[in-house]
DNA sequence: TATTGTTATACTCTATAACTATA
DNA sequence: TATAGTTATAGAGTATAACAATA
């Protein structure tokens, strides 16, 4: 396990990573908020889905889910069709105006790191995706160990 | 420089990355967001400042900065005081009330991270701190690079 | 009854613009 | 006039709770 010092530091630098965001979103196309940006990219990388899953994979609540789902669908991105399974479920998927606008977006972020990060090889790249994917992993598997303090001294279930 | 194709997963694990930060903000005490967090550790780090140069270090509007420091100086955590060489300016600083309370942030952010981390070793955490601060520095120093796609297409001299 | 998804409400973080006090 | 900081307003992202429709 890492010393206190260095997790210190790493929660200083996540508290700043809200610069290199706000740089990102900039780019984004009129009308396609980074919320709506990442719906296109899981639909387009994991294809049609439920609402439900949806929100699994975004890590946000589904009524969170909804609205940016409802954003893009009032936008003409991506279709949703009942589910014939389960007609209280939607099933969800980006079509051919999804996908341009996504290509579009893809581009122009690419085109943001290549100029602000022109002096990295892949290989920093490729390290840093990695770290934050584990990073991403460890709290993802963990939300139910990462609870507020509150629940320390009590003898309650933990929720969910 | 790197590829496209790693730039897009950089893209998609910064999208991403808001899981951690919900994470380690649920840890926080009442009535200290996020927000409230980062201003107490700046000034606790850096001593005493001005607004515009702590908005400088947030990278955030000093309209925002304000609100913000209006927030810990309400609770009594920092202390404004008019700056001598020019009554326009707060010199703003960290009081021991605020100290107290830092400590109490840094070690709920130390134990999530220990507690989602687990298998880190230091130089994990080193180095996924260093590629952040690199990361950062690439898109702080390069503002006006970032600029929305609109830029390309004038001949007018880059706001600020 | 339980679950899927939507809507209403509220809170945090941010930016732009209008404003004040001072330089 | 220009600058330091505040406040008003608006937009994006999120969560909780109440709700409708279906299982």
């Amino acid at each position: 396990m890492a010393t206190q010092s260095h997790y210190e530091e790493l929660a200083r630098q996540l508290s700043a990573i809200g610069t290199v965001k706000r740089g990102l979103g900039r780019v984004l196309p009129t009308d396609c908020p980074a919320g709506a940006a990442i719906v296109l990219m899981l639909l387009d990388r994991y294809g049609e889905m439920r609402m439900s899953k949806l929100a699994e994979l975004l890590d946000i609540d589904m009524s969170v889910t909804s609205r940016h789902v409802a954003h893009v669908a009032e936008r003409g991105w991506v279709d949703r069709k009942a589910d014939p399974l389960d007609r209280r479920s939607r099933l969800l998927s980006i079509n051919p105006s999804g996908e341009k606008l996504l290509r579009q977006v893809s581009e122009r972020y690419t085109n943001a790191l290549a100029n602000c990060l022109s002096d990295w090889s892949d290989e920093d790249v490729d390290r840093l995706n990695e770290l934050l994917a584990r990073l991403r992993a460890g709290f993802g598997d963990t939300r139910s160990r990462a609870l507020p303090h509150q629940v320390e001294s009590t003898t309650r279930t933990p929720s969910q």
